[in-house]
DNA sequence: AAATGTGTCAACCGCGAGAGT
DNA sequence: TACTCTCGCGGTTGACACATT
């Protein structure tokens, strides 16, 4: 017996349109995430609040809803800009595990596999070919060589287990009734690293990671709809309502902004309303904000594998992952 | 201004793993 | 144990934007 296909014929692919996203997040607010197999036809019941004629409703297959929520949709996404120490982790952890993006995307909360894996493929892998090319090491070079040249890879690994497994360990201590700070994975660490490295200071410091603060899918979608606005400058009748059902849900001093009068209109206001409930358009951007709406943590308990719950083991291995070859080569097992 | 080349990135496809029956 | 179903991952594609000729 073939496999079957994963999507029944007739489902809609290529680009999401503000709409689907609208209707994935609401779908998304009111029964969580997992369960993609349903969203399609659970979402088809929601298909109604859309008046305008070119509006099909959610026929999408769950595979491609649940990658547009986990790439776009779900709140904290950072996308675009990395940062020099995002590049060096990414190239730290890419020598390490290969292109096991999903592995390294953990170790970057805010990112997705899909963007480090297109940020590599089409930034990263010929950024270090150029410096491979012209022998030079560069300030990113060493990163990526210093696994070879001072530390073989299997102490590599090691190490990156060994952290992994304690990190675990203060997880499940920081989840068990019988209350154990993580100063006891810290305690732990310190002992180990003292052992080994003495002269890295930065595994001896207490001082807390700021937590990682999610925005709302709000804001992603306010993005997206800002981004929609300015690459189609004509709107279509859609794209209006669209817009202006948005800015009414996210106004929430006037929600008769809309076009249309109707109930429709009044009812999608009322699912912006909900769904993203804070102020405007205008205080969407890249960056995160750290004073999002309750809303905004409405799908905190929802995320990739989140080892961001574990504040101190991450930063401690993003100190590690971005520490200096320097120190690598005083680290012994 | 048009044609062509190149880069970027959102989305798709196929496969494997794991859970459920 | 065998099978089905669903999810998640990694590789790849294709559309679009921008640069160059």
């Amino acid at each position: 017996m073939g496999r079957p296909p994963c999507c029944d014929k007739g489902v809609k692919k290529g680009p999401w349109t503000p709409e689907e996203d609208i209707i994935l997040v609401s779908y998304i607010q009111d029964h969580g995430p997992g369960n993609w197999k349903a969203v399609p036809t659970n979402t088809a019941s929601q298909r109604n609040i859309f008046d305008s004629g070119d509006l099909n409703g959610l026929s999408r297959c769950s595979k491609s809803c649940r990658l547009r929520w986990t790439n776009y949709l779900r709140p904290g996404i950072k996308r675009g800009n990395f940062t020099e120490q995002e590049e060096k982790m990414i190239i730290h952890l890419q020598a390490l595990l290969g292109n096991r993006w999903a592995a390294i995307a953990a170790y970057l909360p805010q990112r997705t596999d899909n963007d480090i894996k297109n940020y590599w493929n089409t930034y990263l892998k010929k950024k270090l070919n150029k410096l491979e090319a012209s022998g030079s090491e560069g300030s990113l070079g060493h990163v990526g060589v210093s696994v070879s040249q001072s530390m073989s890879r299997g102490q590599w690994e090691r190490r990156l287990q060994t952290d992994i497994h304690m990190a675990k360990k203060a997880l499940s201590e920081a989840l068990s009734p019988k209350k154990t700070s993580s100063s006891t994975f810290l305690a732990e660490l310190n002992s180990n690293r003292s052992n080994d490295n003495s002269t890295c200071s930065i595994y001896n410091s207490t001082k807390p990671t700021p937590s990682i603060s999610y925005a709302s899918s709000a804001d992603n979608i306010a993005r997206l709809l800002k981004g929609w606005m300015k690459s189609t400058p004509k709107r279509s009748a859609t794209q209006n309502s669209i817009i202006n059902l948005a800015c009414a849900g996210a106004d929430t001093a006037s929600s008769e902004g809309t076009t249309k009068g109707s109930s429709t209109s009044v009812e999608l206001s009322e699912t912006f309303q909900t769904l993203f409930g804070y102020e405007s358009l205008e205080s969407s951007n890249s960056e995160f904000s750290p004073s999002l709406s309750p809303e905004g943590t409405l799908f905190q308990d929802e995320s990739k594998p989140d080892i961001t719950g574990i504040d101190v083991p991450f930063s401690l291995l993003e100190k590690w992952l971005l520490d200096d070859s320097g120190c690598q080569e005083k680290l012994s097992f």
